[in-house]
Order: structure tokens, then C-alpha cells, then sequence
RNA sequence: CGGGAAGUAGCGCAGCUUGGUUAGCGCGCCUGCUUUGGGAGCAGGAGGCCGCGGGUUCGAAUCCCGCCUUCCCGACCA
């Protein structure tokens, strides 16, 4: 059988492209940088999305929506907010066939917009905290475009708060952190990340902190999943979003904001895919299981048809494929796009009354009992669910090397990431790390949680290179 | 944006060096028949502003100039 894809360790980001073609995800746009997504491509953004959303919104975000065109003018008013957007800018100069008066940018981000407006909602502390949430579209102008992982426009949720104590603040964004996005990741994403506080200079532009989750890919490079931003009173005071005391006095507010986006795709594509193609967590499948009868024969697709009802009566998202082309086809179709559990149904199984069940993860074959299939797949699901994440963590700590210095961190960064001491890196120490497209993706205690500040003894840095 | 490579049918490519009939090949697609337990077989068929614009020439896929797009390596980023 003639490989479908280019191989991973022949040539990773050919494979990559292979995989977002083959299996129907995305196309490039004709304007250099913009993205198509395609509808397998968008089901799992959906999937992503639906997961998301109802994590943000059990933490007490409501969803808004805020205008695509910004003032130019509100991006100046943080100054290391414009300076660092201002390169990735695309700015509107004309309307209606008239030159404007104030040019416009295509939002980047929203941290301007929105702050104008809690500015003029919020006035008293009753009316904290403040959370909202955009789902929308953003437009970072990009040099080097890549589907889903860099594009000039891509999709993505941000959410922004406004707090009356920097304390409030920052529960919230680790909560967002943790039990929104890590929760998401480990439990849907099955992609295990190092979660970390970004470094000075990898910081987001405008804010006192930004944290991180960077996953591994399958070639050992990085992948910043999500970000959450501690904005402090910059933001706040910038826009004026104060509030009155309850004993009267005029505050300013504590803002925050955080965001995931359809960079996720590339990196669930990165962490799961094989040879084969793509591999999709269980729980972030849009189909979880297709049944494949091998022939078009009535007593066949009979009993695939019950199994389907069966199945979607045990909560499993299930499809029939049927008359595409031979079974074959079929079977490798499925496997590049990477659908969890297959389900062959023929007359040879039907007469031991038997289905077969392949897993797209292990390739595993195994003939279980018509009776009771629903659940047994749905069991199946979980456990396959269960058995990426233990894989992608054995990969991560396996392809992740304590060393004691540069040199050896950036020898290490060549096939996985190096973990050392961040008081050996300083300045001149990611200066040469950054020398050989190595960067410092997070910092970290030595026990895994989260710094609260870049100063602390005894962190730890992750260095890798990175997407 | 700097360095390198490339754009010819939906996809992958040949043709270009040395301009000259209806521009080919593989896969895919359409029709029919036979097939179907791991990318099916046979027969017939459709499909091309040769990336875009300009120039040279009797004549350009082929030579020259400009632009656009894609890929790889750097600096920037979700």
C-alpha cells in the first residue's frame, strides 16, 4: 500500500501540510496568510469551541461582541501596547471611496475596545467584577503564514475582567488558567502542556505577566497552546476604568485577559498525528466512531444501521459510511482524518454475531458481541481517551532534558525541550539562546505549579524551539 | 522583511536549456459493467486564460522585466 502522507520523521512540516490537505481541513485563502477551514477542519474548532465555552461560561464570563474596526488611537494610549502590535497592524485608511479621517485597525486584540466600554459601564464596586468574553476573528499581519499554527486572520475566544483588587484578579485568571484552559487541554485535548509564567521578553505587549501553557509537538518543538494575561492598572488606567470605593473613594480597576484560538487545531494535529495522519482525542472528535460495512449487502447495512442507533443512544458520536468507493478507500479515509474507533460490519461477523473495532491510536483489532456494543464503545472511547494523554505525557517527559547551562540547552532543544535553573539564562543567556532559535517558553517552580512572579528563587526555565 | 526553491487539469509532475502543429503523464473525477474483509479492474469520457501583467518575436508554457502566491531557513507572534 503506496503511504498516503509523507512521513513525520522524513519531513515533519511537509507532513503537517499533508495531514490539513489529505484529511480536509483547511485551504490556503487567496490573499497571502488567510485560512479556509474546511468543514472537518471547523467541526473540530466547533468541538473546541463548545468545550471552551461552557468552561468560561461556569466561571461567570458572559459572551459579548465588539467592533472589528479599532481607532487607530485607542492603541496608542498604552504605549507598549501599540509598539508591540504596531508591526502585525492592518490598518483601514479608506471608506466609502474617501480617504478617513482616523485610519482604523483590524483588531489584533480587543483589550482597547473593551476597556473604553467597561470604562463607561462600570462605576461602583457593585459593579465588579466585570468578566466578558468575545468569540471573534483577529487580524495579525504574518510574516511566515502556516495553517491554523501562524495565519494572518484566525479565529479565537479572548476574554476580558476588570477586578477591584489585583488579589481578585489574579484568582480569576488562574482559575481561568487552570480550570478553564489546562482542564480543557489535559481532559479534551489529551495534549499535556508546562505550565509556566512567559519571561520578560516573551511577554504580551501592555502586560505585568503573561502565563502559558506550551504543549510538545511530535518533532520536539513548542507550541504556546493559550495565553492569560495579568494586565495589572495598565489597561485601567489607561482607559480610565475606575470604579467608587465603598467608602467612596475613586479606584482603579484590575483588568485581565486571556485567549485560546484556532491555533489549537495545529496543535492538536501536531501532538496526536502519525504516519497514518490525523489522530483525535475521543472527546474532541466530531465523529467518534464510523461504521464501515465492507459490502453493500441488505442484512449488512441493516445491522449497521441498528448499531448506529445504538450507538447514538449511548451518547457517541457516530456515523455510517457506506458505498464511497471499496472498503479500503473507505478505511484509509477515516484514518487520516483520524476518527477515534472504526466499526467493520460484515457478513463473515454477523454470522458470530460479532462486529470488528479497530482503534485509530494502537491500530488494534478486536471482535466484540453486537449485544451491548453502544456501551462497550463508548467504554472503548474513554479508555482511548485516557491512553493519548498517558502517551503524549510519556513523550513530553521523555523528550524534556534537565541540563546546567546554555550550551547545553540549546544541544538539548534540538530534539525535545531543557529544563535548567533561570537564574543561569539572565539576559545574555536567552540572547544566545534566542541566537539559535531557541527561546525560553515558560518559567516554572520546581514542582510544576505556576510562579507569581519572574523574581522568584529557584524557577525553573523550559527552553525549546518553538512555532 | 533578508537568504534559498517553486508555480503547467482537483493533486503530484514532465515539457522550457536549443521558441514552431491538436501541451503530455500518474492519481483523482464522470459513464457503464464487474467488484467490495486494507488505497479495486476493464472500457469509454470530461477537464488547461501553462500564476498575473507587460515586453521581445512572424510565432512564447519556453526568452526578458515587474508583480502575486506557495514551500524551506532566519527576525516577530495565538
Amino acid at each position: 500500500m503506496a503511504a498516503a502522507l509523507t512521513p513525520q520523521g522524513e519531513d515533519f512540516p511537509r507532513w503537517y501540510q499533508d495531514v490539513v490537505a489529505k484529511a480536509e481541513m483547511a485551504d490556503n485563502g487567496p490573499a497571502r496568510g488567510t485560512m479556509v477551514i474546511r468543514p472537518y477542519g471547523y467541526a473540530i474548532w466547533e468541538r473546541m469551541v463548545s468545550e471552551l465555552d461552557e468552561r468560561i461560561k461556569a466561571t461567570g464570563a458572559e459572551n459579548a461582541y465588539f467592533p472589528l474596526f479599532i481607532p487607530l488611537s485607542y492603541l496608542s494610549r498604552e504605549a507598549e501596547h501599540v509598539e508591540g502590535f504596531s508591526p502585525e497592524l492592518a490598518v483601514v485608511t479608506h471608506g466609502g471611496g474617501e480617504e478617513l479621517a482616523e485610519p482604523l485597525v483590524v483588531r489584533p486584540t480587543s483589550e482597547t475596545v473593551i476597556g473604553e466600554f467597561m470604562a463607561k459601564w462600570i462605576q461602583s464596586h457593585r459593579d465588579l467584577p466585570l468578566r466578558l468574553n468575545q468569540w471573534a476573528n483577529v487580524v495579525r499581519w504574518e510574516m511566515r503564514p502556516r495553517l491554523f499554527l501562524r495565519s494572518s486572520e484566525f479565529l479565537w475566544q479572548e476574554g476580558h475582567t476588570a477586578h477591584a483588587t489585583r488579589e481578585d484578579a489574579l484568582n480569576y485568571l488562574m482559575t481561568i488558567h487552570l480550570n478553564v484552559y489546562n482542564d480543557f487541554l489535559v481532559n479534551v485535548l489529551a495534549a499535556p502542556t508546562y505550565l509556566g509564567m512567559k519571561s520578560p521578553r516573551e511577554r504580551f505587549a501592555g502586560a505585568l505577566n503573561t502565563y502559558t501553557a506550551e504543549g510538545m509537538m511530535k518533532d520536539g518543538k513548542a507550541l504556546q497552546m493559550v495565553t492569560s494575561h495579568d494586565l495589572g492598572q495598565n489597561f485601567a488606567r489607561a482607559f480610565e476604568i475606575t470604579y467608587q470605593s465603598e467608602d467612596g473613594a475613586s479606584e482603579v480597576c484590575h483588568t485581565t485577559s486571556w485567549g485560546a484560538s484556532t491555533r489549537l487545531v495545529g496543535g492538536l494535529i501536531m501532538t496526536h498525528g502519525d504516519d497514518e495522519g490525523l489522530v483525535v482525542p475521543p472527546r474532541a472528535a466530531p465523529t467518534q466512531v464510523v461504521v464501515i460495512p465492507v459490502r453493500d449487502d441488505d442484512a449488512v447495512l441493516a445491522a449497521c444501521e441498528r448499531l448506529l442507533e445504538e450507538l447514538r443512544r449511548e451518547g457517541v458520536r457516530a456515523r455510517l459510511d457506506r458505498g464511497r468507493g471499496s472498503f479500503g478507500r473507505r478505511v484509509t479515509d477515516w484514518e487520516i482524518k483520524g476518527v477515534p474507533l472504526r466499526i467493520e460490519v460484515g457478513p463473515r461477523d454477523l454470522a458470530e454475531g460479532v462486529v470488528t473495532l479497530v482503534r485509530r491510536d494502537t491500530g488494534e483489532k478486536s471482535a466484540r458481541s453486537i449485544q451491548g456494543l453502544g456501551a462497550a464503545a463508548s467504554d472503548l472511547l474513554e479508555v482511548i481517551q485516557g491512553d493519548l494523554l498517558g502517551a503524549a505525557t510519556r513523550r513530553r517527559d521523555e523528550a524534556t532534558i534537565d541540563v546546567t547551562g546554555i550550551e547545553g540547552a540549546i544541544e538539548a532543544a534540538q530534539g525535545g525541550f531543557a529544563r535548567l535553573p533561570w537564574s543561569l539564562v539572565g539576559e545574555d543567556g536567552e540572547d544566545r539562546l534566542n541566537a539559535e532559535a531557541v527561546s525560553v517558553r515558560c518559567l516554572t517552580r520546581p514542582d510544576g505549579s505556576i510562579p507569581e512572579s519572574v523574581h522568584e528563587e529557584g524557577l525553573l526555565a523550559i527552553v525549546a524551539r518553538s512555532y
